[in-house]
DNA sequence: TGTACATCAGTGAACGCGCGTTCACTGATGTAC
DNA sequence: TGTACATCAGTGAACGCGCGTTCACTGATGTAC
């Protein structure tokens, strides 16, 4: 049947959210169409008017996610500043969300074995957050997009590492973190969070 | 037919080497047991007089595949230092062959969704290594394992990050953080490697 | 030392299932007149 | 304003394929005598 006008649009919108979570629950290999559809509330064949491929619908939803990113990361430093920045990254909350956080943490390996596209995506898309990191650090810093793509990397590994390890240590696998990219940082350690 | 005393093992012996560098190349969600025991010289039915699951085969080679880190890094640290040990690790040979690499940089996000059993095992072995890097550390560093975990996450995502970039950025990446961690570490930062 | 036999690693076909993708079809809506 | 018709998002079954796992079977070897 013909659908009123922008019915697509939301259908598309409602795809993309319902992928995103899954992938960065589940991982992207770890994630089927099906599952996706039926939580979108449509049925398997709908899926192609909407995106050529799985390939691209990772493509789609990870490129989007990225931009909301670094939306998110430019209200918070200006803000809170990096400080701030780093208690919401590196929050328990962040931690036991993997579905809603970030890609890179939830992803990364997984996004170094994508086709080409995805990964060109995925260069373009991380510089832009680590620019953004770079314009917060405090004034004195130099090499200021080494120390950001540094940060960067750190912010992540922890995450993953908070993930992976046993609830005992993986609160302190945060403040590890926390105290590591301040340093990093420049800023003033400040034992308890 | 019954085979030659010691069979069983080195045929096991090469189910797991062979899957353990599938599951760093192509995640393990992405590797199927039937390529495994292809790759390995046998047929899909010899997998499980040596594995009752595809969940032991993941828990078994992993737990290998750190111990093994273990004592690579114990070696490394004991000759060269934390200084060469950083340089070995975020070097380009490492980012261009993940399926001899490091198994978190390679899994990390993926070891996470992993049942509790194995779950349970990168805690602990991970921890080792954490402990080894702490150790290597200089005297004067304070809070040192707390210090080693901040760098242990930093080699991890560094090396993702690396795998994940354009080539252009890549060794960049590598750069920015070695620089970092020879910060955290305490140890003198040498412009040029 | 020679013979009979139990062992069991490995074979290869098959199991049910979910994967990504294709396709003929539906039918309420927007558009043209 | 009313009618005829083209559109096309979505349906639902099917495609071939690879997944993890099971199973009846093989047959050279190690073991027992």
């Amino acid at each position: 049947m013909r659908y009123e006008k922008g019915r697509k649009d939301t259908s598309r919108r409602r795809i993309m959210d319902v992928a995103v979570e899954r992938f960065r629950t589940d991982g992207i290999a770890g994630s089927g169409l099906a599952t996706i559809m039926k939580d979108a509330g449509l049925t398997n064949g709908a899926f192609y008017p909407h995106f050529p491929s799985k390939a691209d619908l990772v493509r789609e939803t990870l490129s989007d996610a990225l931009s909301k990113q670094a939306v998110w990361l430019r209200g918070v430093l200006d803000e809170g500043g990096l400080d701030r920045m780093i208690d919401i990254y590196l929050s328990p909350e962040h931690r036991d969300n993997p579905g809603l956080g970030c890609a890179s943490a939830a992803l990364l390996p997984e996004l170094a074995r994508q086709p080409e596209e995805t990964r060109g995506m995925y260069a373009e898309q991380s510089r832009t957050l680590v620019l953004l990191l770079a314009e917060a650090l405090p004034a004195e810093v130099k090499a200021r997009e080494d120390v950001a793509c540094a940060i960067f990397a750190t912010l992540i590994g922890t995450m993953q590492l908070a993930r992976a390890v046993d609830a005992a240590s993986s609160g302190r696998t945060l403040q590890a973190g926390k105290m590591a990219i301040r340093a990093l940082a420049g800023l003033a350690h400040t034992p308890a969070s």
